[in-house]
RNA sequence: CGGGGAGUAGCACAGCCUGGUAGUGCACAAGCUUUGGGUGCUUGAUGUCGGGGGUUCGAAUCCCCCCUCCCCGACCA
């Protein structure tokens, strides 16, 4: 022992909370974290983690091991410089780009630091794991990561270096990767519920990597990069990548008017167009041109909708779209842009589902200031029928029956997802199965981005007066303060700090002989959940005051007696953390 | 990488247009004062004005080059 077991106080403790937030900081926790001296910036997308920031970090660590260890993995540590070898062996030495973070040794090999490890970890499999006794395992690591981000962001929400957990599970087969990536889920379920964090589990685009099976863990802020669509009565939840409505049904009209040409001068926008001839964008068949591999391609949806262009270039089979510039849309259709539309159009048409419905629809001519009203599709043009957009707050869910889709924005906290055998295949990791026979192990791999989800728990839990940790990450769980210059008020927190601490519980002190405003506002700052104030006043009459972080009336403070003050807080603590599970 | 903006004390900023050797607030130090929501007053310390080059008697200020950072977009296993 170096020191003393003795209750931190303030005045010894470096928590530097400043006054005025960094210009650059433009989001809650950024702002927040810097004030409240839990981190500090030290160049683009690069930070230091000051004690208190580190004691939350180590907190959400230690929930993510427990319930990792739980699941039954194993933690182990790979080296974060990394030889090129392994990354070329893959191919993502050059896949990666510049997001690599690229050095030299003296020697003038090739080295990186590790983005991630699925080639290191599956190095060692193939090394170490020869038979199916082997398998499965599962082994995780929480390290720090380097990314050359092309926009570090939003604080420590997207940095060049982080910290990870990342977990890779090796089975069998596909069913043994099915079980555990099954198992992940649960532990992951496990792991967020504890935080206290308000999230969603969402189906997302599986990306390049193969890999069908996957979920995003996307922790619902305002300030996300991801936007998310969710349904408020099921379990339904999707990044808007690849959000669905539910298919719509056709309800053909009896009868059918040919349709015809009308004059809309200098009407382009669906909005100018709607308003010109008085009808809902809802009628309108939205022909927007794309360039796919040199072809022009149209595409179709409702006037109220948008293309969502992750959905196209899946249904066109290509890995991204360019929308057609004024030359080509001039060429294609003969009109300016805003007059296009697919009657008589020569090329490829796609629809969405949602436009494949709308019946005496109104289209673009293909001529200046004029377009078509009642047209039908099936009649006055062909289309392939697809899913091509985004979903709108308000659609129906594709998975239950009354269940309407909300939008929210998120955070992507963490990311589980079976792999397949890309890796193992490419890189030999293979065993022998009962028969004798070499096969591929089948992998799955699970992320948690950890120092991300420190910010993102600020970003959830805050006010304007700063931060409102959950009980369970709090960097302390009881905030004590003593005010004024009086010695016995002082003495007396001194005693309860004594006793909370005796109960184990994590107690920050703030002993300084500051003002109690002062005190007030860094107390509020920081975040604590719980706040147990001494003062002169209520000390006469034998109490002191609680008031939990949330609680906004300051005159509702609790009266707590003195001797029984350290045991109430003690029981209010393990309330609090028994309820975060399911805050 | 495209577009926009910014680098002056620890932090937030003014000064630059119109060149004359740097200032305000907060923070910091000392003293007094005050003690339930960033107390008031007095005094004080603190700057390679992002870096390099140029013009000039003289550059934070004008010109050129470079670097860094922020915002929007592209990108994001």
């Amino acid at each position: 022992m170096c020191y003393p077991a003795h209750p931190m106080r303030w005045s010894r403790a470096f928590i530097p909370t400043i006054k005025e937030a960094p210009a650059d900081a433009t989001n809650a926790s950024h702002i927040y974290l810097t004030r409240g001296g839990f981190v500090r910036r030290i160049g683009a997308g690069i930070y230091e983690f000051l004690p208190l920031g580190l004691r939350v970090l180590r907190k959400i660590e230690s929930i993510i091991r427990q319930e990792m260890d739980g699941a039954g993995a194993q933690e182990l540590l790979m080296p974060a410089l990394l030889p090129a070898d392994y990354f070329r062996e893959t191919g993502r030495w050059d896949v990666f780009g510049d997001n690599l973070l690229r050095l030299k040794d003296r020697k003038g090999g090739d080295y990186h630091l590790g983005p991630t490890h699925e080639e290191i970890i599956t190095d060692l499999v193939r090394r170490e794991v020869r038979s199916y006794r082997d398998l499965p395992k599962n082994l995780y690591q929480i390290q720090t990561k380097y990314r050359d981000e092309p926009r570090p962001r939003g604080g420590l929400l997207r940095c060049r270096e982080f910290v990870m957990k990342d977990a890779y599970s090796f089975d069998v087969d596909e069913a043994g990767a099915l079980a555990s990536y099954e198992a992940m889920r649960g532990a992951y379920i496990r792991i967020f519920d504890r935080l206290g964090l308000t999230y969603r589990m969402v189906q997302a685009d599986s990306g390049s990597m193969g890999g069908s099976t996957s979920a995003e863990f996307q922790v619902l802020t305002q300030s996300g990069e991801d936007a998310i669509g969710a349904c408020h009565l099921c379990e339904y939840a999707a990044n808007l990548e690849v959000a669905s409505a539910r298919e719509p049904v056709d309800q053909p009209p009896s009868s059918m008017a040919p349709y015809q040409k009308v004059h809309t001068p200098n009407a382009g926008t669906i909005a100018e167009v709607s308003a010109f001839l008085k009808k809902c964008p809802e009628k309108f068949l939205k022909s927007i041109l794309y360039q796919v591999g040199g072809e022009i391609v149209m595409v179709i949806v409702r006037g109220d909708h948008e293309i969502n262009e992750v959905k196209l270039a899946h249904v066109l089979g290509v890995g991204e779209v360019l929308l057609a510039d004024d030359e080509q849309i001039k060429r294609a259709t003969g009109a300016r842009v805003g007059f296009a539309g697919p009657v008589g159009f020569q090329g490829k048409i796609i629809i969405d589902r949602d436009a494949a419905v709308v019946h005496g629809g109104i289209t673009g001519a293909n001529e200046d200031d004029y377009h078509f009203v009642d047209v039908e599709r099936g009649r006055d043009f062909q289309a392939t029928v697809a899913d091509i957009r985004s979903v709108v707050q308000g659609d129906p869910c594709p998975h239950c029956e009354k269940g309407k889709i909300q939008l929210f924005r998120g955070i992507e906290g963490g990311h589980i997802f079976v792999l397949g055998t890309h890796y193992s295949a490419t890189m030999k990791a293979h065993f022998l199965d009962e028969h004798g026979k070499d096969k591929p192990v089948v992998m799955g791999c699970y992320g948690i981005g950890v120092s991300r989800l420190v910010a993102t728990a600020v970003e959830q839990h805050n006010d304007e007066d700063g931060i409102l940790w959950p009980m369970a990450i709090a960097p302390y769980q009881v905030h004590v303060i003593n005010t004024g210059p009086d010695e016995n008020v002082r003495q007396t927190a001194e005693t309860v700090v004594g006793e909370l601490e005796a109960l184990g519980i994590e107690v920050l002190w703030d002993d300084r002989a500051e003002r109690p405003g002062v005190k007030f506002k860094d107390a509020d700052l920081v975040g604590i959940p719980l706040r147990l104030t001494v003062g002169s006043k209520t000390l006469a009459q034998g109490f002191v005051e609680l008031k939990p972080r949330d609680e906004k009336d300051n005159k509702r403070a609790e009266l707590l007696p003195v001797g029984q003050a350290a045991a109430t807080v003690a029981e209010r603590v393990r309330a609090l953390l028994a309820t975060s599970h399911d805050a």
